[in-house]
DNA sequence: GCTGTCATGTAAGACGTTACATGATTAC
DNA sequence: GTAATCATGTAACGTCTTACATGACAGC
């Protein structure tokens, strides 16, 4: 089976956000807003774009030279469905659907920060085992510098990002 | 000009930390040691060995079925190299580099954790103008929450971050 | 006139994943 | 004997980047 593909969801997520978006408008929120947390080369948007204007999960309208697009309901509903997903090990997937989430009520809100609870702190056991048993004692640590210091700054890392989404619970 | 290919340096890092490896071994790496930081399919490694073996970066040795790898003098070079040049934007180069730091005194290190800093602190600056340009009042906070949510994230990250490297420096 | 930005699109190539394929050895 | 692991390799396919390409319009 071929690798999931996020790109179209991002742009139903992007478009939804702003109700009406152009492909160069896009591309331009990738430079900016959403840039921090994803990106996509104005030569993926404008073919993907036209793949679901076919699939109907976008219409568009011209305005001049550029056209906009706008969710269809078809749209709405895909995009609903891929923001309930539960979340997979991929980490940026937790900023990208937190983004398209404007609403503080949204129930979606709290059921994403509950699932990333569970990751982040599966991953943190997971770590603390990797530590416990990789560096048995003081000559392993010695000898393996730098993958002791990153493996404990991986741990400070998830600590402190558990901390932050329990805060936030 | 294409885009900078870091398999070959990897590669290359994993060899010199166990002196001797295999393909397979190092396919083993990256489901295990290496694995949180980096990964790579045996359909990748299997041909870049042996492109870098006809770059006279590495030296093979076939010991039945399976064929070790091992650093040339070039190979050495080439990762000596690839080690000191600045860290570019890309989040996982620090810990891949700092994975290649055996020896604590290593003067690389210094440098890696000193590079790293100056680029945090570039970022969390960055991310602290664009917290004050987006949201300038409780409004903006209101109608975009998500997003605010994970800016707020990525500046704590970033100054969790920043504290964990000036405490080893 | 030239530069920059708006706006869209295609083509070539690199990169990476999954699947296909094979054969030897070890463990139950 | 059959399943798992060791060990290597190729093929097909999809994705993403860079570069190529075009045209309009605004500002200096």
């Amino acid at each position: 089976m071929p690798k999931k593909r996020i790109l179209p969801y991002v742009l139903l997520g992007l478009i939804n956000n702003k109700k009406k978006l152009s492909g160069y408008q896009i591309s331009q929120e990738f430079k900016h807003e959403v840039g921090d947390f994803w990106h996509a080369s104005h030569s993926q948007i404008y073919p993907e774009l036209a793949r679901m204007k076919e699939d109907n999960w976008v219409k568009d309208e011209e305005e001049g030279k550029a056209t906009y697009y706008m969710l269809t309901t078809t749209g709405h509903e895909v995009l609903r469905n891929w923001m309930q997903e539960p979340l997979d090990g991929n980490e940026e997937m937790f900023s990208l659907k937190l983004y398209f989430i404007n609403d503080s009520t949204d129930p979606l809100l709290k059921k994403l920060l509950e699932q990333e609870l569970k990751l982040k702190q599966d991953k943190y056991e997971y770590l603390q085992g990797r530590l416990s048993k990789v560096f048995t004692d003081k000559e392993k640590i010695k000898a393996n510098f730098g993958h002791y210091l990153i493996l404990t700054r991986a741990i400070e890392r998830e600590k402190n990002h558990i901390e932050w989404l329990k805060n936030r619970l």
